[in-house]
DNA sequence: TATTAAAATGAACACTGTTTACTATTTTTG
DNA sequence: CAAAAATAGTAAACAGTGTTCATTTTAATA
């Protein structure tokens, strides 16, 4: 009876076939290539064929947003080399802008875009982004052992830091920073995280 | 020869009838619906007219981009009631936080979608955006001379501020609060803009 | 081998933004 | 005033889009 078993292992290889034609298309050409057809087209089967294996569409995008979370939190694993965790902090500021500008494309779909998120996924698959959260929720909470952030809530200052990380990142990638010349917009990003640093430092 | 100034005038119109159109089913119904197809109809022409008003889609939604900057402008009007600078600072961000999710459309169109910005506008026509932000610019100044903000640039914490509101905002926008349960959410936005708050106070 | 269950598909539906060749209207010129 | 030139508007087509469904092909079971 291991007739369901591989039904299994062919559907779950059927899933992965479309989701990584899905993230090359993604990688290679961007978002408005990922359409099911030039899916279907790069694994050889039928449109509708992806409806079988998918909800919709959506959940194809939500798939690829998964994925760039685990790239997501591979970059971030140099942080462990840091050990005092006010500068780890830092340093996971740094490596998250560094990433957003390195893979405008993955940022975008983890945190900006629509799509990922109209699709009603189980909740218990949202462990993804839960970890990168977590991570910083509890870096901040190791800070404060140190001494840093008294008298904060470490759950609502690590919000807030991201918040602040997210909005620099994306006002830059989705083009609102016209109003400053061209060549000086990755300086004022620079500045301000800068600034940011200094002020975290004092709290 | 007042020929040319009727037909510059009936251009003008047709444009604000197309813009109008745009406008009516972006507030009524959402962007989704806000197809060239759509507005042809509502104004009665075919859809091959509006290329003639405007180069492509992007260009109106710029347009509508525009208007959703100058209701954002009147909601913050009422900012001029209060004379203390820091004050004025504060009420700031509750104005955006509240015109936020009162009108997430707008917020969107202006602050996150990408449309609007793909398009190639003469940069004299960026005053939109530029009065918002050079009012945010201009109360940090005046801060400053009130003794807050020592030895802080006041173009970058501009920026910063910007983003950190940005941050929260989009965020809670974009979907991007499912760590949190569900009731938590707004309590959480509220608690970090209490410790932003707190935060600006002390620098 | 016949029957049942699963997998895959062709074709259609109802859309989308955009372009172009063509017509109708208006303005200018001889 | 009529002819020519310029402007305004449109029907139809192009090349796509996500999605559904009746139908066929393939595989597993009795």
């Amino acid at each position: 009876m291991g007739v369901k078993e591989r039904k299994a292992r062919d559907r779950e290889e059927m899933r992965e076939n479309i989701l990584q034609s899905a993230h090359q298309l993604f990688v290679d050409k961007g978002f408005d290539e990922i359409s099911i057809r030039n899916i279907a087209e790069a694994i050889e089967y039928s449109p509708a064929t992806i409806y079988l294996y998918f909800k919709d569409k959506n959940e194809i995008f939500y798939a690829l947003h998964g994925e760039a979370f685990k790239k997501f939190n591979d970059y971030m694993a140099v942080l462990a080399e840091v050990k005092d965790p006010f500068k780890r902090l830092i340093k996971m500021g740094e490596r998250y802008m560094e990433f957003t500008f390195k893979f405008p494309k993955y940022y975008d779909i983890m945190f900006i875009m629509q799509a990922p998120m109209d699709c009603d996924v189980n909740s218990e698959d949202w462990k993804v982004g839960e970890t990168a959260h977590c991570q910083l929720e509890n870096l901040v909470k190791e800070c404060q052992q140190q001494g840093h952030f008294k008298n904060k809530e470490y759950k609502t200052l690590s919000f807030l830091i991201w918040s602040t990380m997210h909005g620099m990142c994306s006002l830059a990638l989705r083009d609102r920073m016209k109003i400053y010349a061209e060549d000086e917009r990755s300086k004022m990003l620079d500045k301000s995280y800068k600034m940011f640093k200094q002020i975290l430092s004092t709290l």
